[in-house]
This record gives structure tokens, sequence and C-alpha cells, in this order.
RNA sequence: GGAGGCUUCGCCUAGUCUGGUCUAUGGCGCCGCACUGCUAAUGCGGUUUGGGGUAACCCCCCAUCCCGGGUUCAAAUCCCGGAGCCUCCGCCA
């Protein structure tokens, strides 16, 4: 959620933040009035509960008439207490509730529109000419039926539409684009982990997925569970509630977890192979930075998934996602979409968010250092006695990017990877992973 | 699934039986100052978090003893419900 304070001090900025996103604007003023609300409630009660303190302190020390008339008053004076205490209460939770629907705010510069309204930052390689080569390429479940690597007739017969199963090489595939994946993660210094794919209702809902991508979400009924969509779910959970010293930033994890998707309605779309399922596995990056940093650490990410694509020599572009189409907690996304021969398109592959505060406000998740302003240039007397390692608490900014979604980097594998055989040739990077394999052949075991 | 124990302001801890003097004790750590001819020792002071008042500061006020209810004029303390952790038993990959 956004900065309370932010919201008064500059309500414009956020209107035009909603606006942008094509959110209801009303929800900002509704805001404003609860919050002032909750505001003069407080006041009402600090008065009388003050008041009651101090009458409290005299009682014990009181005796006979005077006493009880004492205790008449405090009788009077607690039932304005539970009053106001009551009327605070429900003026919070009005503005926590409204505070909670609010999207992150906008990057200026993010292109204002839908889907469709992206701008294209840079190209990476160029789309194979099939033409050229003299024949026509085979789409990705045509090759991995040829090659025996998935089968989705079978996925649908167990589980249903968009279910799949990777086989033999498909398998193997997976587990080496995996194990690339993680180590170029290791190697860039992010601590490898395997996170819980089911999670409470606040992991959830702070990561800020319970709002408009709430019908994405898988939900356990009978014990309240999520079935995560990506572990940057419990990756950003797995700070909550904690104060992290400065000097320990940035944080950065590499998460490898299943993801599930429901993929409510997306009907007549990808409905052919495994480039949108219900189930699959990633690899993702999660890092927790002081806020002054995040546009730095957003760009890095970037550079690390391009670096992947790269490696596995796929043509592709970089696109900054219209504000449409940021999700609730990103104030900026990069998308790098690998290029599709069958589709003659660019599609998503892996997507890198800023999150600012975000995400820290609603999981807690704070810092504890020196503001960016006040360096440690002056000798700054540090309020009041300085507190532990000195500095101040505060949000810090989290973002995420994929390394890998599986399926997705499986069809762009063997889509631009093929040859005129039905063979795919293997990328380097994926060779020592692969017991050395140079080529997927149909047939081969 | 069964039985028991635990949860206090960074960490450890006193307080809970017997409600008000708890503005929560002490230790460690940390911050500042003083002193000492040198990063040690000692002394003094400070050190939960959130919110509000304030242009802001100093400061003041309110809440916060795992969470939520209740009893009471008054709850860390009494009652009910819940969560988390630990131990033992059962079951299980």
């Amino acid at each position: 959620m956004i900065d309370l304070r932010l919201l008064r001090e500059d309500p414009d900025r956020v209107r035009a933040s909603q606006r942008a996103r094509g959110e209801d604007v009303a929800l900002v003023d509704a805001l404003l009035s609860a919050d002032e609300r909750r505001r003069s409630s407080s006041v009402r009660f600090d008065a009388l509960r003050s008041e009651q303190k101090a009458l409290g302190k005299l009682i014990p020390k009181a005796a006979g008439e005077e006493k009880t008339e004492l205790l008449k008053k405090a009788g009077e004076l607690s039932a304005a207490v539970k009053a106001a205490d009551a009327e605070q209460d429900q003026a919070a939770e009005e503005t926590q509730r409204l505070l909670a629907q609010l999207g992150n705010l906008v990057h200026p510069e993010v292109p204002v529109g839908g889907e469709d309204d992206f701008t294209v930052r840079e190209t990476v390689g160029e789309p194979r000419d099939f033409t050229a080569e003299g024949f026509t390429p085979k789409d990705h479940l045509e090759l991995g039926q040829l090659l025996g690597a998935i089968d989705t007739e079978r996925g649908a017969k167990v589980s249903g539409s968009r279910f799949y199963y990777l086989t033999g090489i498909g398998a193997l595939l997976e587990l080496a684009l995996v194990n690339a994946a993680v180590a170029q993660a290791t190697e860039a210094g992010f601590v490898p982990m395997l996170t819980p794919a089911l999670v409470k209702p606040r992991a959830m809902e702070g990561t800020g997925f319970l709002g408009q991508a709430a019908e994405n979400v898988y939900h356990l009924e009978k014990d309240d569970y999520y079935l995560v969509g990506t572990s940057e779910v419990p990756l950003a959970a797995y700070h909550m509630d904690e104060i992290i010293d400065a000097d320990r930033l940035p944080l950065r994890y590499a998460g490898f977890s299943p993801c599930f998707r429901r993929e409510a309605g997306t009907y007549g779309k990808d409905t052919r192979g495994i480039f949108r399922v219900h189930q699959f596995d990633k690899v993702e990056m999660f890092s927790y930075v002081a806020p002054e940093d995040a546009e730095a650490e957003h760009m890095r990410l970037l550079e690390w998934e391009k670096q992947w694509l790269t490696g596995l020599e796929l043509p592709f572009r970089v696109i900054d996602v219209a504000t449409g189409d940021l999700g609730a907690s990103a104030s900026r996304k990069y998308d790098c979409e690998a290029w599709i021969p069958t589709q003659g398109k660019y599609r998503e592959l892996t997507s890198a968010s800023n999150c600012d505060e975000f995400q820290a406000r609603r999981l807690s998740v704070r810092m504890r250092g020196e503001w960016p302003g006040a360096a440690a240039s002056a000798s700054t007397p540090s309020s009041g006695g300085g507190g532990r390692t000195g500095g101040h608490v505060r949000p810090l900014a989290t973002l995420n990017g994929t390394l890998c979604a599986v399926p997705r980097t499986i069809v762009a594998l063997l889509e631009n990877h093929q040859r005129a055989d039905g063979s795919v040739r293997v990328p380097e990077v994926l060779r020592p992973h692969l017991g050395g394999r140079e080529l997927l052949e149909p047939g081969a075991k």
C-alpha cells in the first residue's frame, strides 16, 4: 500500500496514478475523508482516555463518600471512552480497508494505457529467417511430441485442460534449465531458496494478489490456504514483520517453486501446447533494497534476465509495460518477450517489477538505517539519544524478476533452435546440465 | 490426532498466584556524553513500535506485555476464544 502521509500531502498525485491505472478515482476522496474521521476521533479518544487515567489514580486513595462520587464519575467516563474507542476503531478499519484497495503509485515515465500501449525499450538478436533456410518451422507442441518431451493429451486426461506432462528429455530439459538458472543467480549473489507453495491469506494479500488478480488465484477453502502463482509471494513474506539492518541490504533470493494459476478469463487464448498452463515451475529473483536504490535494482534485475535469455540464444525485446497492465503492486514493469516463430510475435518470457514500498508496507518489512538525505555527512545529533545502531526505521523496497519460467522457456527454445528434421540444438549454457548433449533428436532416448 | 509447557519494549529476563504504586525490573548489546596522554576500563544519560497534536523542533498525549473478545471505575495480571513455538505419544513420506 502507499504512504498515507503522501496521500494527505499530495492527493492529486495519487488521483493521477489511479486514473492512469484505469482505477476508481473516487476511492481517493473516500479515503481522505475516512482518514480525517479517524484522526478527529483519535484526538477525542485520547483526551477522554487521558481524563480516565487521571481519575483512576485518585480512586485507590479516596474513601467513603468521596470514593462513591469518584466511582460514579468514572463509570460515566468509562462509557464515553468505550464509545470513542469504538468510533476510532471503526474509522481506522475503514481507512485501512480503503487503503488496501489502492494500487501502487505508477512511475511517471510508464506509458499510460492498456495491454497494447507498452513501449519497446530495445530489441536483442534477430528472429531467424526460416524461409531462407528453406523450411517451415514446427510449433513447440509438434516438436515436443516428436522429441517425446511433452504430453498434453495425458495431461488433459489426468488433470484437465492446460495441464501437461514433461516426459523423458522434456523432464531433463526442465531440470537443466532450472540448474542453469539457479547457477546464474547464485553466481550473481542470490541465495537459492525452495519455498512453500501454499501460503496463508496474509502473504497473498500482502503481495497484492488478492485485488483484481484474485480470480487467478487458487484457494483451498477448507484450510484457507492459497496456492502461490509465483515464489514472489513466499519470498516477499519471508521477512514479514521484520526490521532489517541497512547494512544487510540488498538481500537477494532466488526462489524455485511450482506456480499455480487459474488463468480465468483466458478461454480462447494460447490453448495449444504449454504456453499458458495452470501449473509450472519457475526460478524467480527477489530483492529487498533501500527505496532510493530500487530503480537501480530494477535495472539490475532486467540485466540478469537479459543475460539469461542471451545465454539461451533467444531473440527478444524488452518492453516498458503500460499502466493498465501493471498489476496492483508494481510501479513499473519491464517484460522480456522472446520471439516465437510460429506465432510471428514476441511473447512474454520474463517480467521484472519494481514494487517500491508497496508490498513492504502491507507485509510490515522495514529497514533500519539513515535517511537517504541525511547521509553520514552532518554529525547527526540523532534525536533524543540515538537508538540501537542509530538510524530510523522505515519501509524498504521489494522487487521481483523472473529468471526462468520453465514451460515458456521450453516453448521458445524448441521453436527457435529447431532444425528441419525436427531436432533441436541445445544452447551452450545448457549443455553442461544435459550431460554435454548438443542436440535433442526425435526418437533418441 | 492426543497430552503438557511456553509467548513481556533488539536478545535474555523480573513481574502474573494476591488487578490500581507497571510511567513494566535487571543483564547483554547499541547510541551519546564525561574522564583517562591513544579504539580498554569506569561513570552518567539514553535505547519498543505505531498513531496524534506541531510549519517543524523541543516537547506533550494516546495505544502497544503473542492476537481477539469479556469482566471491572481500572487488566501484563482475572475469564473465554484463537495463533505460534517447544516437549512427549500416535500416525506417516
